[in-house]
DNA sequence: GTCTATATTCGGATAGAC
DNA sequence: GTCTATCCGAATATAGAC
C-alpha cells in the first residue's frame, strides 16, 4: 500500500487546487450569496473552463459540501489556536465568546454552517464527522464546567446560537454581541448554582 | 374622494386573490424551500398562467417583500391574540415564549422573517414599518419588566433569537427549546436583579 | 385580468477531442 | 486534466391579443 512519489505529488497539487477553488467560492459567496454561487463565475474566477470543476467536485451540491466540511475545519483550527484557560469557567467563556467571534467573522460561512439555508443541501456523512467532532469538544469542556444535563447543554447552545446569529443579523463586521459573551456565560452559570443550590435544599 | 362601491368591490376582490396566492406561495415554500418557489409552480397552484401573476406583483422580489410582510402580521395577530399577563415580568416572559413559538410553528416563516437568507432580496420601507411595530411592542414591554438600556435589550434579543434557532433548527415541529422559555427568563431577570443591587452597593 | 407566445438569460451537467 | 461544444431544463420577464 506504499504510493509513489508521483502520486503523492499528484495528490498534493489536486489538493491544493480544490483549496484554490474553495477559496474563490468563498470569495463568490461573499460577493453574491452563498445560494447564488454559480459554476460558470467559479470556474472563471480560478481560470477553468466551466466543465472543468466536474473533476474536482461531481456536482454543485458536492461543492457545498466541501464548503461545509471547510467552513467546519477552519472552526476547529480556530479554536485550536485558542489558548484554554486553567479555570474552566473561564475556559467556557472563553469558548463561547470564540464562536460568536468566529460566526461574525464570516456570515456566509455562518450561514452555511449553523442555518439550514441552501434548498436540497444535506452535509454529507463525512462533513458531518466534522461537525460532531466540535459538538465533542464543546461538550467535553461543558462537562469540565460542570454541565452535565441535556437541559443545561440545550440553554447553554441556544445562548451562544443567539448571540452569534444576533451579531452576524445586526452588526455585521462589528463586535456588538460578542461582547456580551461573558455577561452571558455568567449569568447562565449563576443560574446553575442557584437550581444546583434549590435542589440541595429541597432534599 | 369617495371611492364607488365597484370600485370598492374590486379592492376586495384583488386582495382576495392576493391572500390566495401568498396563502399557496408558502406552501411551496414549505414543500420546495423559500429560495427555490417558482413563480410557475405557485401560477399552477393558484390556476393562472404564470405572467398572469404579474398583474398581482411586479416581480418575484415583490413576492417576497409581500410574504416578508404577511409573516410580521401573522406575528403581531398572533401576539394579538395572548391574553397580557397583569405581572409585567409574566408577560415578558410569555412574550418570549410566544415568540419561540411562532417560530417553531414555521421555519420558513422564520427564515424569511429573521434569517437574511434569499440573495438579493431586502424588505421594503413598508414591510420595515411592520418588524418595527413588533419591535416597538417588545420594546414596550421590556420597559414595563424594567428593562431599560440597550445592552440589556440587546441580550435578551440574543436569548429569544437563540431559542428561536435552536428549535427550528434542531428541533422542528417539536416543543423543546420552547419549554425553555421561562427558565431562561427567570436568569435573565435574576441577573438584572443580581446587577442592580450590584451597581446600587457599589455607590 | 387573463391569456398565448416568446424573449432572454442563466443554470447545471454531459460527450468527446486533445 | 483541460478543453470545446452542446444539451437540457428552468427561471424571470415582456409583448400583445382577447
Amino acid at each position: 500500500m506504499t504510493a509513489s512519489p508521483q502520486s503523492d505529488r499528484r495528490v498534493q497539487r489536486r489538493e491544493a487546487k480544490v483549496a484554490a477553488i474553495l477559496d474563490e467560492a468563498w470569495k463568490l459567496a461573499h460577493r453574491d450569496g452563498l445560494a447564488a454561487v454559480s459554476l460558470r463565475d467559479l470556474a472563471d474566477a480560478v481560470g477553468l473552463r466551466q466543465p472543468s470543476l466536474y473533476v474536482y467536485f461531481e456536482s454543485k451540491a458536492d461543492l457545498y459540501d466541501a464548503m461545509f466540511a471547510d467552513g467546519y475545519r477552519q472552526l476547529l483550527a480556530y479554536i485550536g489556536t485558542r489558548r484554554r484557560a486553567d479555570d474552566p469557567r473561564q475556559a467556557l467563556a472563553n469558548l463561547v465568546t470564540d464562536c460568536v467571534r468566529f460566526s461574525s467573522d464570516d456570515v456566509v460561512r455562518h450561514q452555511l454552517l449553523f442555518q439550514r439555508t441552501i434548498p436540497g443541501f444535506e452535509p454529507s456523512q463525512a462533513s458531518m464527522t466534522l461537525a460532531v467532532e466540535f459538538y465533542n469538544l464543546a461538550r467535553e469542556r461543558c462537562d469540565a464546567a460542570g454541565i452535565r444535563t441535556q437541559a443545561d447543554m440545550d440553554v447553554l447552545t441556544a445562548l451562544i446560537s443567539g448571540l452569534a446569529h444576533q451579531q452576524v443579523a445586526n452588526n455585521p463586521g462589528g463586535r456588538r454581541w460578542v461582547r456580551y459573551a461573558d455577561r452571558v456565560v455568567e449569568m447562565f452559570l449563576a443560574d446553575l448554582d442557584r437550581r444546583t443550590t434549590l435542589e440541595r435544599n429541597s432534599r
